[in-house]
RNA sequence: CGGGGCGUAGCGCAGUCCGGUUAGCGCACCUGGUUUGGGACCAGGGGGUCGCAGGUUCGAAUCCUGCCGCCCCGACCA
């Protein structure tokens, strides 16, 4: 079988792109640190958005869409937020191009066409949309407002991977606008609650919820909280924050409404998102050497059927009888009609794009009435009665979600390494990376040490953190709980 | 943005050091035939701004200059 995917063992970059461009995910562009999103890729962002829609709405989230450009006196407007993003933003500073008069053909830009004020291309859209809040807000009435986009957002990374950091990419941010403190914090922790069934009921990815130190905070947040998932390499990756804003917006952008007393109150804010960068995180948490993993419940495909050794009208006919009773109990099923290539080919091909069930179905099988079932996860291969094969693969795919996601609970717990000094802490790091939980006193100062020796920050304080009396990892002094270590994507 | 590597057909590469027929090979693709339960075989065929732009030369994929892009490592990054 010919090999084209590298190892995760020689190369796991290399391993990673190789997935990405062999799944047919996405391709390089003419833009440099932007992708082209292709179909299959794409399909599965669109089965995560449609969940992810659907959580959103039932926790009485609506849908609007805010411009893409920023003008820059807005978006200076909140001081730490826009210090925090400046370094990686796209300007737009002319708004047209003429004919070069020196070269035929040749365009450039109207210098006659520049722009009174720059506007730029949002990182994110805090402040284009408390811009717009102060207009809708007038009354504890017009309160909560609670409004998600799904939108792109341009940030000009230094250096890119598709999926993980690109330099424009998708994703979602909810805006919401509250009357009191308490209740736009019980609205960041239940949105953060959602990313967090999300990637574990449906990305079949655990993470760590938690609330990230002063120095890895949302610049503009008073609280950020985070979902960390780690990946095969040992390296976490932030899968989702969600940020109670406290009323920094709001203040910075003249926000405010009267109250029952009829007094005036600054609104409370918060934000959240999550982005395409989950579809790198679900690569990196299932996939093998034979390529993309995928968990059932957002393959664009769950079940494929292939005809052996070629699509012939008997074989297809039954196929199509499987395909529309799947079809019945919401399973996807693609029959593969293709007579050009033949099973080995396609059984590889499905292989590398992570489609979870696959049927092979010839005229042997036919003839004992029954049908061979792949799974990917395990690659196992079960010879089983036509009669009941439907509600064998309903009920597989169902293991498949589970055994992905009990497989990588004990990864991640395999790689959760308490530790209580400092010599350990960087050994254990090297030697098997993961997440290090460890003691610590509380300080930047030392978070900052801990990260130029070793590249590792403190990923979150989990929620769920007992109290624990111990002492820092670093600097000996006492801490009452554990915080989570790790390299970081 | 720094160090290293690479750019030749859709993909993977040889040719570049040392300039010289019509630029090759494997896979893929097209046609015909034989095959067919884990990436089939035979025969024939099509497909190239050699990353881009200048320069040197009788002649450039090959030498020189500049630029662009991609990959790996680092710095940076909520």
């Amino acid at each position: 079988m010919a090999k084209e995917i590298t190892s995760r063992e020689e190369n796991y970059s290399q391993w990673y792109n190789d997935i990405v461009k062999k799944a047919g995910l996405a391709d390089n562009s003419a833009v440099r640190g932007c992708m082209v999103i292709k179909p299959y890729g794409y399909a599965i962002w669109e089965k995560m958005r449609d969940q992810l829609d659907k959580m959103f709405k039932e926790t009485g989230h609506v849908n609007a869409y805010f411009p893409l450009f920023v003008p820059k006196s807005l978006f200076e407007a909140e001081e730490k937020n826009a210090e925090g993003f400046a370094k990686e933003c796209a300007v737009v500073t002319h708004y047209r191009l003429k004919n070069d008069p020196l070269q035929k053909g040749i365009l450039s830009v109207d210098p006659e066409a520049k722009l009174e004020e720059e506007l730029v291309v949002r990182p994110t859209s805090e402040a284009i949309i408390w811009n717009t809040y102060r207009d809708w807000i007038q009354s504890y009435r017009d309160l909560p407002i609670l409004i998600n986009q799904w939108a792109n957002v341009v940030r000009w990374e230094m250096r890119t991977r598709p999926f993980l950091r690109t330099a424009e990419f998708l994703w979602q941010e909810g805006h919401t606008a509250h009357a009191t403190k308490e209740e736009a914090i019980r609205e960041a922790r239940q949105m953060h609650d959602v990313y967090a069934e999300f990637a574990e009921q449906f990305m079949a990815m655990p993470v760590i919820k938690g609330f990230k130190t002063e120095n890895e905070r949302f610049a503009g947040a008073d609280d950020t909280f985070t979902i960390e998932a780690l990946m095969q390499d040992g390296k976490a990756l932030q899968a989702g924050t969600s940020h109670f804003l406290g009323q920094n917006f709001a203040k910075a952008f003249h926000v405010t409404f009267s109250n029952e007393k009829n007094e005036n109150e600054f609104v409370w804010a918060t934000s959240w998102g999550v982005s395409t960068r989950l579809i790198g995180g679900l690569i990196m948490t299932h996939s093998d050497d034979d390529g993309l993993v995928l968990p059932p419940r957002l393959a664009p495909i769950q079940v494929v059927i292939v005809p052996i050794p070629r699509p012939e009208p008997l074989l297809l006919e039954k196929a199509e009888q499987i395909r529309k009773a799947l079809q019945d109990q919401g399973i996807s099923v693609k029959i593969d009609v293709d007579d050009t290539k033949r099973p080995g080919f396609k059984f590889a091909e499905y292989e590398m794009k992570g489609v979870p069930v696959r049927l092979g179905l010839g005229m042997r099988d036919l003839e004992n009435n029954v049908i061979e079932v792949a799974r990917r996860d395990t690659r196992e291969k079960a010879s089983v009665s036509l009669d009941t094969v439907v509600s064998h693969v309903a009920d597989l795919l169902e293991e498949i979600q589970q055994n992905l996601f009990q497989r990588a609970i004990n990864f991640r717990n395999e790689h959760m390494t308490e530790v209580n000094d400092f010599a350990t802490f960087k050994e254990v790091l090297e030697s098997k990376g993961g997440f290090l939980s460890c003691h610590w006193d509380g300080t930047s100062e030392t978070e900052e040490k801990i990260k130029e020796e070793t590249k590792a920050t403190i990923r979150c304080i989990p929620i769920d953190a007992p109290e624990e009396a111990g002492v820092c990892v670093y600097s000996g002094r006492p801490s009452s709980r554990r915080v989570i270590f790790a390299k970081a994507y």
